[in-house]
RNA sequence: UCCCGAGUAGCGCAGCGGUAGCGCAGGUGACUGUUAAUCACUUGGUCGUAAGUUCGAAUCUUACCUCGGGAGCCA
């Protein structure tokens, strides 16, 4: 269908399936029917003589939402909006979309409205260019990674390290919820639940980051990255949150925080350059109709360099702002949605890494720094989406790690195979996390996380 | 989970104590190489759910459900 809408097809005999958009008729003799088949944002327009031998019969009972397969021949259009058109010699009807019924409308809707019909949003214009551009960006993931030399490697989904420490987990079990076996208890009160009799013998979960894993197999192979799955059973009501979502994950072996850093930014400008060189017409389409800075954002991002600054230095510069916040600033405390707004959105108009965090606001595998109060840790913050990426140089000091373990209350034998990678031939490394659904959220300028990803999971919501 | 705001025709909304309205969509007709086509007429509603106040509730009160904005948790 793109080739159709070339002028250079002109002349050419081709063959189109797709939906219709709309049909619009003449009493001069003819229709036009606007067919998409979802490969690019442009509909073709159809031109459909009365002369067919169905156009009484079925081609003028054809309206939005009708699959038809047109056969004919590519002509220079003589009205305005399009260069061409197919004028069409058969059009086969496969199936008809009743108009009174047929929940799209030519027409904008809302989109709390859509995600009520999530079977047949992806039929709109914005949803076709989310999915373009959601495969764009995956597409852009992957070759980033394997023109650099890292390899894919599939971390599990169902875990049964029961602290990965990056929130709730969703519990995996096959277990009768209405019968549940229980060890034997003393005085008769209820014994604890035993799961040694559940399918894999002990708790398990569904997975809330691969880092771990890939941890593993970056301290064997150098450079890896997983890009799968993610859960989290938090109840978050937010327009950033899902229960499902879709995280990327490097992890690199011999390689310090400066090279993780590194790694982020050239990561995601790639990623914008893809998107725009590949996604044109999507992206304009987002540019004129969702939020009119989008294209304008990410060309400035990618010919400029991220702002880079400590933990320390971004509260000193919050301190310094003048700015009366919500939330007072000082030394220690975690930077809220309104610090890093500020900091992204009105100080520097660009994303901002921020490093080298308090370690008491931070995971236990950070690498401690020397100063021993702060560890090698980086978020990316975006302008509105805010916490792009999360990332850290991992601490390879078997000695250091332990006690960082102990001072967080977790019991470093249930770590033993984590240790071990210390133990062995350890080496330092880094990795990040990058959130898919924000990345495109961010990318298309849509509001909500939930309109991004194709059937969103969040609390109450699993309906498709 | 907390704080606000909103649920009225298929969709987008107005009405905010006296018994239901507009635009679009749908239907009918007119007109037209049309572009969210246009014009005329027209069908369509237990006013989110449940209880309460009142002679009378879409309108006031309470609870619950869902959605949106903000916050927390984070990607």
């Amino acid at each position: 269908m793109q080739d159709a809408l070339k002028v250079e097809s002109i002349g050419k005999k081709v063959k189109l399936c797709g939906w219709v958009r709309t049909r619009r008729d003449s009493k001069g003799g003819f229709s036009f029917i606007e067919l998409n088949d979802g490969s690019c944002m442009k509909s073709v327009q159809v031109l459909a003589e009365a002369g067919l031998s169905n156009y009484e019969s079925e081609i003028l009972k054809t309206g939005i939402g009708s699959s038809i397969e047109v056969v004919g021949e590519i002509v220079e259009s003589p009205g305005k909006g399009q260069t061409t058109e197919v004028k069409a010699e058969t059009i086969k009807i496969h199936g008809y979309a009743d108009r009174a019924t047929y929940p799209l409308q030519k027409k904008a809707t809302s989109m709390e409205y859509l995600r009520t019909i999530a079977h047949l949003r992806p039929r709109t214009n914005t949803f076709g260019a989310i999915a373009r551009v959601r495969n764009e960006v995956s597409r852009s993931i992957h070759s980033f990674f394997q023109s650099r030399g890292f390899l894919y490697v599939h971390t599990p989904i169902i875990t049964a390290s029961d602290c990965e420490g990056a929130g709730q987990m969703f519990n995996v079990t096959c277990l009768d919820l209405n019968d549940i076996p229980r060890k034997p208890a003393e005085g008769g009160a209820r014994g604890e639940i035993n799961f040694e009799e559940d399918f894999f013998g002990r708790p398990t979960h569904l997975t809330v980051s691969g880092q771990l894993e890939a941890e593993i197999y970056a301290t064997a192979l150098s450079n890896v990255y997983t890009f799968g799955p993610t859960f989290r059973a938090e109840n978050s009501n937010t327009s950033r949150h899902l229960a499902e979502f879709w995280m990327v994950e490097p992890e690199m072996a011999f390689c310090d925080l400066e090279g993780d850093m590194q790694c982020a930014e050239d990561f995601l400008k790639t990623i914008f350059t893809d998107v725009m060189n590949n996604c044109g017409a999507d992206m304009e389409f987002f540019n004129q109709w969702i939020d009119k800075t989008v294209l304008e954002t990410l060309k400035h991002i990618v010919d400029s360099d991220f702002v880079r600054i400590s933990y320390t230095e971004a509260v000193d510069i919050l301190v310094k702002s003048g700015h009366t916040f919500e939330f007072p600033v000082s030394w220690g405390i975690d930077l809220q949605s309104e610090h890093e707004r500020y900091l992204t959105e009105t100080k520097f108009k660009k994303p901002v890494i921020v490093y080298d965090y308090p370690k008491d606001i931070k995971a236990f595998y950070m690498r401690l720094n020397d100063d021993g109060k702060t560890v090698r840790a980086m978020d990316v913050l975006m302008p509105k989406v805010g916490e792009i990426i999360g990332g850290s140089q991992r601490e390879e000091r078997l000695d250091v790690l332990i006690e960082r373990m102990k001072s967080c209350d977790l019991d470093p034998e249930e770590y033993w195979w984590y240790l071990d990678l210390r133990r062995f031939g350890t080496v330092p490394h880094a990795g990040f996390g990058l959130g898919l659904e924000r990345t495109v959220q961010f990318i298309t300028g849509m509001g909500n996380i939930r309109d991004v990803i194709p059937f969103p999971r969040a609390p109450k919501t699993a309906d498709f």
